[in-house]
DNA sequence: ATCAGCCCCTGCTAGC
DNA sequence: TGCTAGCAGGGGCTGA
């Protein structure tokens, strides 16, 4: 499931690569793929890419003449960049096709999201809008976040997974974020001291940070653009760890759903 | 206004 | 061995 880390490493590729290329055609399995806008893909064929950005866990393809592409990952969606005429990766769902290379992106449970705007329409068509500060930028402060949290009877992991809050976090951070703060996922958030607040803060942008220098957690099946597997997932100290030993202490690490989401902690390193 | 819980979708696995 | 129920979860939607 690509968060932050992964769609940044993403991006990341397409930034070295897909620069300065010209979009020659675009074919989408429909309706396969949920697509909003954009059933005239003419309009951008034979426009240069200018800008690849991310937003959250979006990613943000900026062409000529203000066309904006936009991608969402979702659970099991994948992004590729194939030598021309390379044939459909598994689960292919569309293709963009550059004068260089081609861009595939595969999907198994059609969760993703394509979108086809432009400048003055694609925060709101994509949704980018509604997400709240990017964690390792300085529009995430520890007092707004703090007042957040203060204001809410939800529980810790809830809020740290709600987009509008902080962007790009989802499971495996949020539950590594917790463990490395010591604190408990299911805690009501309107009770957590101002100190566990900011090491919650903290380690969100920790945990981001290292998950970006690893290129991403390839827990499953998380490749790169260039079909390579990130490293992060050698370095998990809860997620996916349930039943297993605590690295810290020992104890038997505890899997239970929270926020309707399976979570793993320790019980006793947390509190 | 807020928030829990359902739904989408399909591959994989545990259990019979 | 073969089948099936249940699980995985990001985010939109619904209803309390």
């Amino acid at each position: 499931m690509p968060e932050l880390p992964e769609v940044e490493t993403i991006v990341r590729d397409l930034q070295s690569s897909i620069l300065g290329s010209k979009l020659l055609k675009v074919v989408v399995q429909v309706p396969a793929m949920k697509i909003t806008k954009g059933e005239d893909f003419l309009s951008y064929q034979g426009l240069k890419v200018e800008t690849v950005t991310r937003a959250g866990k979006y990613i943000v393809i900026f062409l000529e003449k203000e066309k904006v592409i936009v991608l969402h990952l979702r659970m099991t969606g994948r992004l590729q960049i194939l030598p021309l005429k390379t044939k459909p990766i598994a689960f292919e769902r569309a293709r963009l096709y550059f004068d260089k290379f081609d861009l595939a992106f595969g999907d198994i449970r059609k969760f993703g999201k394509l979108v086809f705007s432009d400048l003055k329409n694609y925060l709101k068509d994509s949704g980018i809008d509604k997400l709240g500060p990017e964690p390792l930028s300085s529009d995430f402060s520890l007092e707004k976040f703090s007042l957040k949290l203060s204001r809410t009877k939800r529980c810790l992991k809830a809020v740290i997974l709600d987009q509008s809050v902080v962007c790009g976090i989802g499971n495996i951070y949020a539950d590594e974020a917790c463990f490395s703060s010591g604190v408990l996922p299911y805690r009501e958030a309107d009770t957590l001291e101002n100190e566990e607040i900011e090491k919650i803060y903290n380690s969100i942008k920790l945990e981001l940070e290292k998950g970006i220098r690893n290129r991403g957690t390839s827990f499953s099946d998380f490749e790169d653009a260039y079909g390579k597997r990130g490293e992060n997932q050698k370095f998990l100290k809860v997620y996916g760890r349930g039943g297993e030993a605590c690295l810290q202490c020992q104890t038997s690490l505890v899997k239970m759903k929270v926020a309707g989401r399976g979570t793993v902690c320790c019980k006793n390193c947390q509190k």
